[in-house]
RNA sequence: GGCGGCGUGGCCGAGUGGUUAGGCAGGGGCCUGCAAAGCCCCGUACUCCGGUUCGAAUCCGGACGCCGCCUCCA
């Protein structure tokens, strides 16, 4: 049984099931407008694992993410730019999958864009207004919150005291400062859409309930997101679906943010750094190491610091995957475990492992056991018993597959220059001429490359 | 103001009422022609003040500090 912490209880409980077997998850994605940044990277990394995990372990996961096409800022960055929206959405929807595909981050099942669900968002509008629950103003369709008796549940909070701290500024015709747009209505050269109360485009909470419960149905498994969408904008999505009659998520998981020093890197602090640049200049897979040696509610800082540490880490197991020539794991592919053999050393620690992911994807714990078996593998063949060792190596490769991190066994391509000094050098060694060995040392370290002598002569890596 | 989270050794970062988290960096050793990689050993930490307990970093109370949500945000 796989636990997970439920936003809505606050506390860690079973993942219980709609169909036996079977998860389906919905994953608030990103609004194209800009290059996506660190924090995007976080949480399409937690709940890449989280997926990967689940589906390791047998399950049949519907993975649900969408792409929202329309927005404020779109709109906003298109007339900064002078394109048009659709232009602007095409452009970093791109690159949002660049991104993705660079950090190993798998595909979604389904990816729905907000602009081809509208006919159904306008549907709910309609039904929403028909029953009273929301109300139309000068500028759009408002939901009002009131109506809906439950509403804080996700924000752990009545709707008293969420009024209370109500920041937004105050519009005479809203019922309450806590109601929300349901759909804006068109505007001179903006992109709008047909409907009967008024050509418009819909608000952001209306998008991802359509979509989520469009694709995953009624009562779906799971919705998961950043700690900031909980409300108001997951408390909005449930309330519509709640007024409509409605099952909604089962249940409700959320990743912690990533930290600027001691300040959440947000949009409002315009403090955020670019994915893509960061993996620009660094490993993907340390980023997931990152990621995975810290609680996913937990907040993690990213800076060069804290990532060229993951790089060492990870440099000492792509030692061993290289020592024990594991093949490589993951990438786009989700791996299974019952399509890998378990035994001896190697089933002991899917046991440990799998015990701690299984309790609220606990990968901090789950790493730390990777690393001990690591050292464990390195240990057993060095005292001679390469069998043993292996297993276990290969477990560790499996086990990191599983969660996304692929083990590099494969050394550097070697250019014909360093090469010929490579076998120069074995040349040197094999006369036991020192001096001339270490001076070809010096002249490869010079060109970028690690000298690692072994059995089977000079052996080089950068 | 309401609600929630956090404060761990040089750094990152877990965690449980009593026994080594793990990684990085550092020191010592083994291995090596010398290295690299690998292995072994080493730090005895938990904001502060009380309390509960045979025993608390881990439970309770308080103080201090920091952060987040209640606008947009992953």
């Amino acid at each position: 049984m796989i636990r997970l912490f439920d936003s809505v209880h606050a506390e860690v409980r079973d993942l219980t099931l709609r169909d036996d077997g079977r998860v389906s998850m919905y994953v608030c994605g990103p609004t194209v407008y800009e290059l996506p940044h660190l924090g995007h990277g976080r949480f399409t990394l937690v709940w890449d694992v989280a997926r990967r995990w689940f589906t390791f372990q047998g399950l049949d996961v519907h993975f649900v993410s969408n792409i929202t096409d329309i927005d404020d800022n779109i709109i906003a960055r298109a007339l900064r730019d002078g394109v048009s929206e659709a232009e602007v959405a095409r452009v970093y929807e791109n690159e949002w999958w660049e991104a993705m595909t660079r950090l190993g981050v798998a595909r979604p099942t389904d990816a729905p864009h907000a602009t081809q669900y509208v006919d159904q968002m306008v549907e709910l509008i309609s039904s929403l207004l028909a029953s009273g629950v929301a109300y139309p103003t000068s500028d759009g369709v408002y939901f009002d919150v009131s109506r809906v008796a439950d509403y804080g549940l996700l924000a752990g909070q009545p709707l008293d005291s969420l009024r209370a701290g109500a920041r937004v500024e105050a519009n005479d015709e809203k019922r309450s400062p806590l109601d929300f747009a349901l759909w804006k209505n068109a505007k001179p050269a903006e992109p709008s859409w047909p409907a009967p109360f008024g050509d418009g485009r819909p608000g952001w909470h209306t998008e991802c309930v359509v979509m989520s419960l469009g694709l995953l149905g009624d009562g779906f498994d799971l919705h998961c997101g950043g700690f900031d969408l909980k409300f108001p904008h997951h408390e909005n999505e449930r309330a519509q679906a709640v007024a409509a009659g409605r099952a909604f998520a089962r249940h409700w998981a959320h990743n912690g943010w990533v930290m600027v020093g001691t300040e959440k890197m947000s949009k409002s602090l315009n403090n955020f750094t670019s994915l893509t640049h960061l993996l620009e200049e660094t490993d993907a897979r340390a980023y997931r190491l990152l990621v995975l040696r810290s609680h996913y509610r937990s907040p993690i800082e990213v800076t060069p610091a804290t990532i060229a540490d993951a790089e060492r880490a990870l440099a000492r197991l792509d030692a061993l995957a290289r020592r024990f020539a594991l093949p490589a794991l993951a990438g786009q592919s989700l791996e299974v475990k019952s399509s890998f053999h378990w035994e001896g050393l190697g089933q002991g620690l899917l046991e440990r492992v799998a015990a701690k992911l299984d309790d609220d994807l606990d990968t901090p714990l789950a790493v730390a056991l990777l690393f001990d078996a690591a050292s464990s593998a390195n240990s057993l063949a060095d005292a001679g018993d390469e069998d043993s060792a292996r297993g276990l190596a290969l477990a560790v490769a499996a086990l990191f597959g599983a969660l996304g991190l692929a083990l590099e066994s494969a050394g550097d391509e070697v250019d014909e220059a360093s090469a010929a000094l490579v076998r120069q050098r074995d040349q040197a060694r094999a006369q036991k001429d020192w001096a001339e060995a270490d001076r070809l040392r010096t002249e490869l370290a010079a060109l970028g490359w690690t000298v690692e002598d072994s059995e089977s002569g000079t052996q080089i890596r950068h």
